[in-house]
DNA sequence: CGCGCGATTGAGTAATTTCAAATCTAGTGG
DNA sequence: CCACTAGATTTGAAATTACTCAATCGCGCG
């Protein structure tokens, strides 16, 4: 499962053999199954976590009870509750498995060593935050501009293959509509 | 100007008095007036501006001709159409000034030199990265999961000097709703 | 005083939500 | 192979919410 990290990261910078094993040496693998929570809303949050395997939920519920999904995690994508993460507050909400799932975690110390002692990581986690917060902006963009029925056929073009592992209940709670709306929106 | 630039990232990262002359001399200062766009929707994006005075939206006009704010760009904040400016692509979105302004404007290709030259400021933006992923999650759960009121008294809390430097107009743009109804929130 | 711009109000229309009931689907055990 | 159950999805109908478009109001400025 560290082919995977190493495949990943080299998409941007290049390793030498001894790099990547010093930044795998930063990691814990884990596994978890379906319906597990990776991270407790309210609770704290200590780790990163890159996806090997598996889906997640990034998801908020509210005071009435209802989910509001902010993202999916799938293979290769790096999840974590950032604000909680960073700051060290407890979480605003929570990493839900999907599917059983596999992923490489950092803490934040170790996080922060890596940058020191291979400060090309911080090239690395700058082009990946950069993707992050233009991905976010699209979404609320989207969010702004289209319907709930244009929303869901941008994310049909961009996530084909994701919408064949998620429930329409999941995806109505990504979209921002009720699972009857989302329902009525395709005849 | 200069200064403001430089207490900023010294927030972040200190600065030896050499290295922050490096940095000023990656940067253009360029002044706009009320009214003027900064970035043109369509338009080819030159430059990550970092505002000195003055203030922006980043907007986008839809095909009905009715327009969404993503953000206001105030003093001492990081602007542009990030997905355009990194990707060499036309702009989704516009960026223009609400008020008289000024910024210091670095293009790619200088950005990129100056992470070569001067790697600590990778650190530097990555931190800003992080930070706009994080504002632009919240903001997309709260545009999930509050209602138009809700969110207006969310931002009333977090910025209430903003909300006295932009119309009712402007505002019902970037939270979601008409103006109209804006004007009903509060009785 | 009158113009112009932004903000508000009113009324009708459209879209979404809610809650309940009906339907569908996959997996299980007889 | 069939019946049965649990969970997900769809449908129906009423109620709520937001939108549109038009008209009115408020205020600063020449």
């Amino acid at each position: 499962m560290l082919n995977e990290l190493r495949r990943h990261i080299e998409e941007i910078i290049p390793l030498k053999e001894e790099e990547f094993s010093h930044i795998a040496s930063h990691f814990v693998f884990k596994r978890f199954k379906k319906g597990q929570l990776v991270i407790r809303q309210g609770g704290i949050v200590q780790y990163t976590y890159f996806v090997v395997k598996g889906l997640m939920k990034l998801v908020f519920v509210d005071g009435s009870g209802k989910e509001h999904i902010l993202s999916f995690a799938q293979e290769n994508w790096w999840e974590s509750d950032y604000f909680a993460f960073f700051n060290g507050t407890s979480a605003t909400m929570s990493l839900k498995c999907l599917e059983d799932s596999e992923a490489l975690c950092i803490s934040l110390d170790s996080l922060n060593e890596l940058y020191a002692s291979l400060p090309k990581m911080e090239y690395f986690f700058l082009q990946k935050a950069n993707n992050g917060h233009i991905a976010s902006q699209q979404r609320i963009l989207s969010l702004l501009s289209s319907s709930a029925e244009e929303r869901y056929n941008q994310l049909l073009k961009r996530h084909p293959l994701l919408l064949q592992r998620v429930s329409k209940t999941q995806l109505a709670a990504y979209l921002g509509v009720s699972r009857e709306t989302l329902s009525r929106l395709y005849r």
